[in-house]
DNA sequence: AATAACTTGCACAGTGATGTGCAAGTTATT
DNA sequence: AATAACTTGCACATCACTGTGCAAGTTATT
């Protein structure tokens, strides 16, 4: 008569959650007003089911946004570069891979309802840029003209705009949302360029992590073959 | 028995009509889901006699719509700077005066309802900046780093972001957004710095239009007293 | 094979918004 | 002063969406 302990969840109902929530994630990066059942059906499930793995609307979103904060610190404290130019790259860079929860994480921003919970979870991704803004400006590497709290909000809007408004199916958008961010932070557009022909790390594959990769990485230009060809593509002459 | 002319609209009424068009465009540029209820509350009227006014919401918004695109169009036709920096530095600093509207325009852009409207509206002022960008990478003042297409986009978004994203309040606010539109353009921030001081005129009052000022305005600097301040606020050393 | 877990469809109540009709009141215009 | 124009408040129908209860069915797990 041991209350038998309570049986696990069943392994399709894991699924159809997580199924839940990157249609959702899918859904409310194209439409922030997507509707329960929208996202419940775009992940083959009906309405009435979704309320049994999500309380109400606020509970899935709050999952959405936990999940892109946890993607969003790490990347910031895998950015170590002492070079602020180079660490504002390589954030812009990494961040670039997540494209759908930036996506997200700005729309949800615009709505005052959801704004302190976002606010929560991009806090430590703002400090760090906040930190690299500072020590660009203090050795004069980065823009001086702007104080440093609205040169952040810049930078930030500069990179949603080139990771969320150009097509990440070219194979210059990665690239296109690092010079992007570059710019905005005062450097020319040919400083931008030759920074990324200085530091073909930082356009490379998903940088040091998973696989070990002894400091300076010599061999990483297999995804990205060069810079130059971006770089150059557009030009009249 | 002549069958009267109709009397013509009442002077109250034509002024609570433009009122409702006013409040309805600093309603929704705070929040593009603004309800009837709120911008005719805000007008003053009631819900009921807005729609005394106008059919629709959509009658409303079509009409707050083709005012701003009037206003941009004409700011447009006014920029003939053959410099394209200049050009684009100008364009910008116009643009600022009507941050409301520009505000608007990108909230409801957003809104794929509203899309062709919007779309149909910001046409002609996209086509200038797209010429001057063009004008601009071919004669080698802008970055070719990019193409038309996509860096239209990017210093579009940017210079919402500069004009909707900061505080127009702050004295730097219309410098500022001119520097950062430059900026996504390809100049390094001293670039930017060194353009407005050499052109002090962008910066300045209405520019030509209204009163006559004959070629090279020589006495405008009354708004802004010098670009200096505002350019170097902010420098650590 | 038995059981608990899960999904579905339907009904239902509640909310907030849109757009309209109408009677009664107020106000600009002639 | 008379009149048409305008505004208001209320009632009403409609719509889209949220969240819940429940019975009946399907499926993973033991």
């Amino acid at each position: 008569m041991t209350t038998s302990a309570p049986r696990r969840p069943r392994q399709d109902a894991v699924d159809n959650r997580a199924g839940i929530l990157s249609a959702a994630t899918a859904a409310i990066a194209h439409d922030p007003q997507a509707s329960i059942n929208t996202i419940a059906r775009s992940a083959g499930l009906s309405r009435r089911a979704l309320y049994g793995h999500f309380a109400d609307r606020n509970a899935l979103l709050a999952e959405i946004i936990d999940a892109g904060a946890e993607r969003f610190n790490r990347i910031a404290s895998d950015v170590t570069d002492t070079d602020a130019q180079v660490a504002l790259a390589r954030l812009t860079s990494l961040l670039w891979q997540q494209a759908a929860h930036v996506q997200v994480a700005a729309s949800i921003a615009l709505d005052d309802a959801h704004l302190e919970a976002t606010g929560k979870a991009l806090a430590p991704l703002r400090h760090a840029v906040a930190a690299i803004l500072q020590r660009g400006q203090n050795d004069g590497t980065l823009r001086t003209d702007v104080d440093v709290t609205t040169l952040a909000r810049l930078v930030e809007e500069a990179a949603r705009a080139a990771i969320t408004r150009v097509d990440a199916t070219l194979p210059e958008a990665r690239s296109l949302a690092v010079r992007t961010t570059l710019s905005m932070a005062g450097l020319s557009w040919r400083e931008t360029v030759a920074l990324l022909e200085a530091h073909p790390d930082i356009l490379g594959a998903p940088a040091a992590g998973d696989v070990a990769t002894n400091g300076t990485a010599p061999a990483t230009a297999d995804a990205t073959p060069a810079t130059a060809d971006t770089a150059t593509a557009g030009a009249k002459r």
